[in-house]
DNA sequence: CTCGCTGATGGCAGCGACTGACGTGATCCG
DNA sequence: CGGATCACGTCAGTCGCTGCCATCAGCGAG
């Protein structure tokens, strides 16, 4: 990160990455599959933070409520790191090459979450419905999350996120004038 | 698409498919920006033609209704070439690069749409929301309708999979042994 | 201790994607 | 005809990324 600042992705070299953390080169090819996925490192994390909650959820509950618990319960793993994300974020929607790694590891997500789900017995086209869903609503979140001034919980943003999707598919309200909902 | 087919897609050198289309290596750059994009060409395509018809709604609708209309407005350029675009999709499917791209493509088409719609008069959010919810629609029908073995039509898959994402962002029905609603 | 195995690393050479600078021929236009 | 523009080719170079081989540390067996 502190070399990106300097001088941006494209004008930072493997090499130049490899050295400030005292490797070479091909050794940094070892660890990461990529110059990209060194900002990545913590997608597997949040993956299995995912699926674990999914997992564990109880038994009855319908599966877009399994997803939203398990994205509640993720809270945590963001909460104290407020700054550091959004300049992450930054980074990321500046250089569409990391934009792109970030969609990927988003439907990677869904799709981890769609088959925790199967494996809990829901029925696949729900499953990945679900999950698709829950990714849409925790983009969303996250996004807000990061710009909210009022610095509210990542967990209320999922909260409204989900309000507000569901109030767009429904459909009907044409142009509120009043809108409905986050205020 | 034939070289990718005979070769792989990381088997073509850049090269190899300026050759076959009578190019040079830096022409071929000069048309496309990347190595990948020479698959996404219609990309374009299909933004515009989105764009245009969310601007061509009528004023009084709801912006997820008029995105509805805008994707059903683009079942022509699919309909008759199904067979070409299951290989293009398999072909993608198979490499997490050309996925990728592919993500990324209807990222940018998301946003694409949610722009027209403000600039029709809806309300920011809703835009975005509509836009969104608009292309996980797209994407799950188009995935549905190149595998149906009955072979109905895109708009049928795309009317189907609204319902079906209207439902379960829903919530309520847990573990459906009698689907409700729709079978 | 020494042998041999393994696992992590460095060194090196090479391929292929992509870029910048420059030259050239065709076309258009006053 | 002269000059500008444009599309393309040529060349050289950078950098991401990989395969191959050498090195070295740890470690258990003898």
């Amino acid at each position: 990160m502190e070399l990106f600042r300097e001088r941006g992705f494209d004008g930072t070299t493997v090499a130049d990455i490899a050295e400030r953390a005292g490797l070479t080169e091909r050794t940094f090819f070892r660890y990461f599959t990529d110059k990209r996925e060194v900002l990545f490192w913590g997608a597997h994390q949040l993956e299995e933070l995912m699926v674990g909650g999914v997992a564990a959820a109880p038994d009855a509950a319908a599966p877009i409520e399994v997803v939203m618990a398990a994205l509640e319960a993720t809270s945590p793993m963001f909460e104290e790191r407020r700054e550091f994300a959004r300049a992450r974020q930054a980074l990321i929607m500046v250089h569409p090459e990391l934009k792109e790694r970030e969609l990927n590891k988003l439907a990677a997500l869904a799709s981890a979450v769609g088959e925790a789900l199967r494996k809990r017995g829901s029925p696949a086209t729900a499953s990945t419905l679900a999950a698709e869903m829950g990714v849409s609503i925790f983009k969303m979140a996250f996004e807000r999350w990061l710009e909210d001034p009022k610095k509210r919980s990542l967990v209320h943003h999922i909260r409204a996120s989900r309000r507000a999707l569901r109030a767009i598919l429904a459909g009907g309200a044409a142009h509120p004038k009043r809108a409905p909902g986050h205020g």
